[in-house]
DNA sequence: AAAAAAACGGGTAACGTTACCCATGCGATC
DNA sequence: GATCGCATGGGTAACGTTACCCGTTTTTTT
């Protein structure tokens, strides 16, 4: 059918006849299998560089190991996922394990279940899933397969292993640096995600729950409002849009994330506010973005790619065969910058503002 | 060796056993293949679906389509790439293809040999590679053997698909209103690439060979100042700071990429400068957080998912049997923002400005 | 009614690799 | 000097799927 050519791929037999020797032997060097002799060795090599042979991971997945680690990633957009990449790929580097990444399509569960399948069905050695939306129990059942880590869940499973950050600690920097400001009126902007069952260990969930706690700690109970739209750029805007129409206007916005804290400061533009003279605007992630002079976006760094580091040597760890649980938490510090500042209520309490 | 246990797979043997069939009729029906009944084929999709069988994707890549393609990607960090697989993934939804994504280390062509490999190895049905280094020889050597397009180069290949914007049209786009705003001293923040070949199809050598030209034709040679960095923050970041030093001071910058102007700015901002009061800038692929209203940054439009969307039709089709080469030219258009401005030399022609 | 053609179902040999075995030869041990 | 053990190399059966066959039945054509 096809009109390629895939015949002229060097095999471990062709190795083998230009050595002249087995291919078991071949196999023998390429494993660095017991029993080769420092001659056999060198022949051998000499043989697979001569010819330029690389091994065939499909043939190799049928009976071992691929040296294939998958990336599920919720979508690539995020820089944040970049940051925990370079950290994966520079421990990755000179392992021999190559990472292949999916797009899991961003809130759809559905979606995201379609991907990991592509993994598995690609027999990876090991999967680094982040920010997943699948069940626990889905989980552990991928993790029943398949060397797991998760990164981006409080899970406590004793399957898979977990990186996260500290993300309770992280909104109660936020919300606690805007409440030291003077502000009331804090609005959150959070992710809605289709799955059903809703995992309280989700990121998302979890800075939306501090959030709404701290919150109640402080007697603000009736100030909570929250905007559930995503961590994107659309979401941002339209959650953002949402909690500037409502009758009493916050004085404070936290996002979820700096991608939808960048969608919030159109809405807020739009609307002819200044940022922080009329509203102040916090991030999480402390994306590259957020540094910027004339963003100079107030946010949350958890060091994304100390996390991904940290999750691909626990990944080589599992394969390599520990059983173990690992949890591995970060702690996030408050990057304070110019997108935050005195509430414009001062002291006053309460009291309506403009629709 | 593993703790893993991957014997627990549904095979196409399970699913024949089921139904009562040959391992041939299931084939058969999984790729629809002819000489097969309705009752049959109602039979085995009964059982497919009560075992939950799914193909295995290694087993496939030895005798035939594995369904998958393979996506290269310098670095998933620039946002502009994640237009380009938002269209792709819309190509590829309902056929039945998953893309897998490798990160093709940014500059480095021997990360981008290794990363292509992988995709090789794993016998992808085609590849989309995005702007690679790789020179035309080795590009038409991997279209020998896999299904081919390439995104972002100018190539003009019989054996592998192109797609790019017009980075001539749009470079001149972007010099053009520079001049019209009265400057001359404007610069060019561009990329180092590895390669000992450098071919003339790289998109960002034809950037910067068209800002030359351009200043050439309009008398500006001696103005024509170049810092190769590289489309990344940092690179743009070190490109503005070093063009700056300069003893006569660019009026505007031209920065290759957005990502790079966004460093361009805050090396702008350092040095005590105003956008664009002191100093224009403009960038390219016009990103969202180029339309951030804080950032307003003047850039070039190249629709990232109308061409990431063409790339994958275009795959599909030459995996499907295609073999006459294709060429894909989308035209960019300028959106000028707030980031650049009327020259403060006026129409004072020449004279050197402070350090 | 006979012959030809089409439709349908199945057997089987690959694809490239590895893991388990076994065979050989050699030095060390008693 | 016979036996043992070990180092070394190779044979071979999988792994799950598909493509090429071939045999049988059913339909169409003459």
């Amino acid at each position: 059918m096809t009109a390629y050519d895939r015949r002229r791929r060097v095999t471990i037999a062709d190795v083998a006849g230009h050595a002249q020797v087995s291919t078991t032997a071949v196999s023998k060097v390429l494993r660095n299998a017991y029993g080769v002799s420092p001659a056999m060795r060198e022949k051998v090599q000499a043989a697979i560089d001569e010819l330029g042979y690389r091994p065939h991971a499909a043939a190799r997945a049928m009976r071992g190991r691929t040296f294939t680690v998958g990336v599920l990633l919720p979508h690539i957009r995020n820089p944040f996922f970049a940051d925990v990449l370079d950290g994966l790929m520079d421990q990755l580097a000179g392992t021999g394990y190559q990472a292949i990444i999916v797009q899991g399509g961003g809130a759809d569960p559905e979606a995201e279940r379609r991907a990991v399948e592509a993994l598995t069905d690609r027999q990876v050695d090991g999967m680094l899933m982040i920010a997943p939306l699948a069940s626990k129990a889905d989980l552990e059942e991928t993790a029943r397969t398949t060397a797991l880590v998760v990164l981006g869940r409080h899970d406590r499973s004793a399957v898979y292993d977990s990186v996260f950050d500290d993300d309770e600690t992280g909104a109660e920097l936020v919300v606690g640096h805007l409440l030291a400001l003077g502000h009331r009126r804090i609005a959150h902007i959070s992710q809605k995600d289709g799955s059903r069952v809703r995992p309280a260990e989700l990121l998302h969930t979890i800075r939306a729950r501090t959030y709404r706690r701290v919150m109640e700690e402080h007697g603000l109970a009736d100030e909570v409002a929250v905007a559930t739209t995503s961590y994107t750029e659309e979401g941002g805007y339209l959650g953002a849009r949402e909690l500037l129409a409502r009758p009493s206007r916050p004085t404070a916005l936290f996002a979820g994330a700096d991608l939808a804290a960048f969608g919030a400061l159109a809405a807020i533009h739009e609307a002819g506010l200044a940022v922080p003279g009329d509203i102040s605007l916090a991030g999480y992630d402390n994306t590259r973005t957020a540094a910027l002079a004339h963003i100079s976006l107030t946010s949350v760094d958890q060091d994304g790619a100390t996390m991904g580091g940290t999750a691909g040597r626990l990944l080589l760890e599992r394969i390599g065969g520990r059983t173990s649980a690992v949890r591995f938490s970060v702690t996030p510090t408050l990057v304070p910058r110019r997108s935050t500042g005195p509430s414009p209520d001062g002291e006053t309490r309460g009291g309506a503002a403009a629709g």
